[in-house]
DNA sequence: GTCTATAAGGCGATAGAC
DNA sequence: GTCTATCGCCTTATAGAC
């Protein structure tokens, strides 16, 4: 039997780049002459691969919600107390949004609306993920609304993206710390 | 005594129409065209009023931040509870960042390193404002490190941006709720 | 203050050679 | 598959008339 040949990887090379950009400058500022240019190409070779530049932010987009997935569920794998798998899940997204991969970032760097022409699609795409966290909450029961929660929750993940650093606090502490914060309570007597 | 006229408010009118825009489609999406066509001006006619794009952005941005300020301290004033205080401070926030006015939206919109000419600049103006939530989370002095409960509470609070819609919950109900899981157990036993 | 006209450059994308 | 060359459009910003 032959061997299948993984096809020629330098469409998977143009999208690491193009990732990269899209995470660190956003989709308007990122070109695609700065993609081309860090996978020393020409722009115009980029549409063999890709036909056009809101084509490739979606392959970037559902790799990146596909990377995120698959870090929550491996990290949620064998953990059954509902509360510690969101403390799981979190740790995963966390790892996963903060890494520097960048796949994972751009789905919170770039938001749909930013690219009209796709909001749809993108929307759906991260609906998709959700979804997997409408789950883990509602197993979890929190005493407030369900849907808040999980928004609360993810708001406050995702914007460890503005001011995390590398010498700080690690995705996993601020992940288990979020969850603390909701679960126990930090307030005074009332 | 002769009354003083004010300034003729052609630059408010354009600074409106730019906090709209730059609150609905971002910095880069928002075009000098789009500004002025909005308020019946042709393109080059701005540069008399601003020096650049930029520095319309810079001036919103600066108006966004005093309208936030103004409506957490308008909320504040007279509350001595201090986790009551946190409460009103977080009404009169998401009030703000919700308000169809705009001005406060750009903070949340615009991230500073969306214009990296400007970024040390808008940081320094978000700073000022964040200080002063330094001082209400310290006074309420919430059992988990303060400068992780403020940024997830305020990241939490600006996510609401991006899913928050007018047949909904009110801000002044997302904000309430949001102080109250971080204040009570919502979590089960353990 | 606002206009006309345009400079100067960046953008995504295409056609056709190789 | 990649390159060369470039199209057509859009952008911010400017110079000078009015």
């Amino acid at each position: 039997m032959s061997i299948v040949r993984r096809e020629n990887n330098r469409s998977e090379v143009i999208l690491d780049a193009a990732a990269l950009l899209f995470a660190n400058r956003g989709f308007h500022k990122a070109t695609i002459r700065d993609i081309t240019g860090a996978v020393d190409m020409l722009p115009g070779s980029v549409y063999y691969h890709f036909e056009s530049k809101a084509g490739i932010l979606l392959a970037v987009y559902r790799e990146g919600v596909r990377r995120v997935v698959e870090s929550v569920e491996d990290h949620i794998a064998g953990v059954v107390d509902p509360w510690d798998r969101l403390t799981a899940a979190a740790v995963g997204h966390m790892e996963a949004i903060l890494s520097p991969t960048a796949y994972a970032r751009v789905i919170v760097m770039v938001r749909p609306g930013d690219v009209p022409e796709l909001a749809a699609e993108l929307t759906a795409v991260r609906d998709e993920y959700e979804s997997l966290w409408r789950g883990l909450v509602a197993d979890a029961s929190p005493a407030i609304d369900h849907s808040l929660f999980r928004l609360f929750l993810l708001g406050a993940a995702n914007s460890s993206q503005l001011w995390f650093r590398d010498d700080g606090r690690s995705p996993r502490e601020i992940a288990t710390a979020l969850i603390d914060a909701l679960r126990h309570p930090v307030g005074g007597a009332r």
